[in-house]
DNA sequence: GTCTATAAGGAGATAGAC
DNA sequence: GTCTATCTCCTTATAGAC
């Protein structure tokens, strides 16, 4: 199972843990199957690592903190072309999505275990993990939803931040598990292709975030027009 | 914690392993501790389930099956009623949407347990879980493709299985952690709060679906510049 | 730094009494 | 149907030799 040759015992404790996390989640994962896999002894993540918690830590930090800061570079060096004028929906959506889906300067069997290891930890159920991934996602979700309120200036702020989610959640279950998703739609769509993938995204992200806000009115006549008919208050 | 005197031991365990499951996963929740959850002995779930497995299989079973039930019967009824007319994209997706985020006639501790567990059985790892939702699933995805396509006529085929697979994602993420998209949103989202969700939905999802078609001449000639600039073939 | 050996405990599952 | 007791296996984690 392992491609190549390991510069250090470390360095292979970290790949092997990413494609197990990735396939099996923090829980569904065994050090002792990784150590197996990285050629190493069970202590020598205790050695490095201190925990498996701590493993799972320096896996998610090697991959996800240049991600991050390509994208912030990328939506940065967008806003400093624009000089103040507000971008376009599509442009902002592309200097999030294409790290993400491209995920540069990775080798094609451990790129696709980092997109995997995306899409896992963003439905991660352990807490605390979960816990691990709050600060450095706040500082992503501040800057892409501050950039996109200059382009969407007559979209209410709680309409962006669900859509928002709800680009997040679509792009986590896409990385989640390719495989899956190649299966049950027979092969017409294929996770590995990025470059549809990508279009396929900022098509529908890009009007899904482009529509007509939720109007307060029609929202409370319906809310109370359901609490009457299921007999709630 | 247990809400209120089960009637049946066999209920008593499919409700605290709803619970678990959604909680922390397939493999992250224990027998042993379903089996305190719900007062009875550990042997009771292997007498009523067979096996872990087997426990899991009845859990979904219990609400996912009337679920898709009723989706699919709202559909039909919706196509009855239009008589061969294509149907309006946001009354499709009601049907979809709305069973799943209301999820009638359960208790509203029990209600939440379930929206969570089909956020966390969207992004199950384990690959026997994974398998057992496959072939309902698959029918879900046949009807509502097809009532799709009558809608957008225009739309291609790909492009339409990957707007589902999109909202497949997002409802998936949405409904699998409501206390973390609270706490990260600032309470600028509350999950609990249906009609808004609901509404929130089909206007994000009903634009995307309705944007027009990803250009194939486009996607070529993107996909040559990417190749160019990464130095691969 | 790397190893062996082992602690300490939790997991799923089962046999057999009642 | 329900229970106790237990089997077997695997887990994370550590102590201490080298």
């Amino acid at each position: 199972m392992t491609t190549s040759p390991e510069p250090d015992r470390k360095t292979a404790i970290l790949d092997a843990a990413e494609t197990a996390f990735a396939d099996a989640g923090f829980e569904g994962a065994s050090l002792r199957r990784i150590v197996r896999e990285a050629g190493v002894n069970l202590a020598t993540v205790y050695y490095y690592f201190e925990s498996k918690e701590g493993l799972m830590l320096a896996v998610m930090d090697r991959r996800f903190r240049p991600l991050r800061e390509e994208q912030l570079s990328g939506l940065d060096a967008l806003e400093q072309a624009a000089a103040g004028q507000p971008l376009a929906v599509e442009a902002i959506l592309e200097t999030l999505l294409m790290p993400t889906l491209r995920l540069v300067g990775t080798g094609s069997v451990r790129q696709e275990a980092v997109k995997r290891l995306i899409g896992r930890v963003v439905t991660e159920p352990n807490p605390q993990i979960q816990q691990l991934l709050v600060r450095p996602h706040s500082v992503m979700r501040t800057a892409y939803l501050q950039a996109l309120q200059l382009s969407l200036p007559d979209l209410p702020m709680p309409d962006l931040v669900w859509r928002m989610e709800f680009i997040w959640g679509a792009l986590g279950f896409i990385l989640c598990n390719p495989a899956k998703i190649e299966m049950v739609t027979a092969g017409v769509c294929n996770p590995a292709d990025t470059e549809t993938v990508f279009q396929q995204m900022i098509r529908f992200f890009g009007a899904g975030l482009k529509a007509a806000p939720v109007s307060r009115q029609r929202l409370a006549a319906r809310r109370t027009a359901t609490a009457r008919k299921t007999g709630r208050a």
